[in-house]
DNA sequence: ATCGGCTCGCGCAA
DNA sequence: TGCGCGAAGCCGAT
């Protein structure tokens, strides 16, 4: 008997049929790393199971919703340090740019595949994508939660309230889940050699050039690990107060990877867990790295609106509707927003933080939004062109995080009603001078373009 | 500097 | 059926 590495419950047959012989196929959709990674563990354990070996394949969509080139080149320059460490683990390695469904039947269709492996997500279009597949070949599909501590589909059947009432259902399943992750096995000989031609693959790829000129990150998993050492380092100890001052470079930066697999959001809690500060500081950060993170894709899998306005409970609907004849002081068009050209030389600032850095404080994020609210015509359209800033210019756009972070501003999501207010009815309103008595405004707006305080590894 | 009110509804206790 | 309390606040009173 072999040893049961992984938790059967992160594990989701997506159709009925029966393995046969031939190869593991592990196609790598969301997470694109090779260690501490349940859904390549799970493709290691199959091959072995079948007495086999297990390939790695990615298969990268020409567009995808809002992202641009500044999040694919991000993405290519990953997958590039993934080749060399795959290389070394004598896991072949095949990378395509297509319609990924039919990418992926066609490539079991032509080779002896006994089974297929993908990661979870909870975006629509990627559900489709699955459907499509294990609809069309004649072999089984797994999908495994590599990116969740407490698998989606475990932890909660339903769509949750609020960060309080999926925080006891998580709690009470993290023993179980956040544990250490069994090593990857070298294989013994690399079955298939080819080279991949990473420029040639990069322009068969129909993203839009970036309006914006943005610092380049070096992505991948030992960026990332770097990256939270330095975290842990110098900015863990007093998180739990300095977090949101954006003045003060106090956040992980983790996002970027994280989003793309490059680090196991796992084996950041194991580290953090062990790290030498105050109790307070870490516990307020795993609540943001699990519960709230984890509550977003609990938002997408369970609300095919996640990205619409019209998504978001009936008592913001409401009260959105409700003042949606209400004068609004300022109005920008989506070209004013994009260029930073308002008023507000705070919002500016973040824009321009987000368009030159492709990050934007967490904090700042959320006043940023609702000043979109607060300076278009309607809500509806608010929602679409934060929606569209943040997809288009965060290094970790096209995210569940980012449909929450927006519906949260706009639509009141996993929050409670708050004073009225005109525009916003009971959605929870921010101002300037909020910010004002919470951090010194004029340092974060003096900080000239490219020069805001960012930790991540350099290009 | 600190406090209370604002406002809705889930989940649990009774 | 009642009650406590919540993902990040604001404002005015004290």
């Amino acid at each position: 008997m072999l040893k049961q590495a992984i938790d059967n419950n992160r594990v989701k047959i997506l159709n009925n049929c029966k393995e046969s012989n031939g190869t593991i196929l592990y196609w790598m959709q969301r997470d694109h790393r090779l260690h501490n990674n349940w859904a390549a563990l799970y493709a290691q354990e199959k091959a072995k199971e079948l007495d086999s070996e297990w390939h790695t394949a990615c298969f990268i969509s020409p567009t995808f919703l809002s992202a641009t080139s500044r999040q694919y080149d991000f993405m290519f320059e990953g997958l590039q340090s993934l080749e060399k460490e795959l290389q070394k683990y004598k896991i072949p390695f095949f990378v395509f740019v297509n319609n990924p469904a039919d990418a992926i039947i066609d490539h079991v269709k032509r080779n002896k595949v006994a089974a297929v492996v993908t990661d979870f997500s909870p975006l629509k279009i990627v559900r489709d994508w699955k459907e499509k597949v294990a609809q069309h070949i004649d072999v089984p599909l797994y999908e495994v939660d590599a990116h969740n501590i407490v698998p989606c589909l475990v932890v909660s059947q339903k769509q949750e309230y609020a960060a309080r009432t999926l925080r006891p259902k998580i709690h009470k399943l993290l023993p179980k889940f956040l544990v250490p992750y069994p090593e990857i096995e070298k294989q013994k000989t690399l079955s298939v050699v080819h080279d991949i031609d990473w420029q040639k693959l990069r322009k068969q790829c129909k993203v839009k050039q970036d309006k914006f000129e943005c610092k380049k990150y070096i992505a991948g998993e030992e960026a990332a690990l770097k990256q939270l050492d330095y975290f842990i380092a110098h900015a863990l100890n007093g998180y739990s107060t300095q977090r949101n001052d954006p003045t003060f470079d106090g956040q992980s930066n983790l996002s970027p990877y994280l989003h793309f697999g490059h680090i196991s959001a796992q084996r950041v809690a194991l580290k953090i867990m062990d790290a030498k500060v105050p109790a307070k500081d870490k516990e307020v950060f795993l609540e943001e790295l699990i519960v709230r993170k984890e509550l977003s894709d609990n938002y997408c899998f369970y609300n095919n609106k996640y990205d619409q306005l019209e998504g978001v409970a009936q008592w913001a609907q409401d009260t959105l509707k409700l003042h949606a004849k209400d004068k609004r002081e300022y109005l920008y068009s989506q070209e004013q927003l994009e260029k930073a050209k308002t008023h507000d030389l705070l919002w500016n600032a973040a824009q321009k933080e987000l368009t030159s850095t492709g990050k934007m404080h967490g904090y700042m994020r959320m006043y940023w939004a609702k000043k979109i609210l607060e300076w278009t015509e309607a809500p509806i359209k608010a929602f679409q062109i934060a929606l569209y800033l943040n997809d288009t210019y965060s290094l970790d756009g096209n995210d569940p995080n980012g449909y929450v972070g927006v519906a949260w501003s706009i639509g009141g999501l996993h929050d409670r009603p708050w004073f009225k207010r005109p525009i916003f009815g009971t959605i929870r309103y921010m101002s300037f001078n909020g910010c004002k008595s919470k951090f010194d405004v004029d340092t974060y707006v003096q900080r000239k373009v490219g020069l805001f305080d960012r930790q991540m590894p350099l290009l």
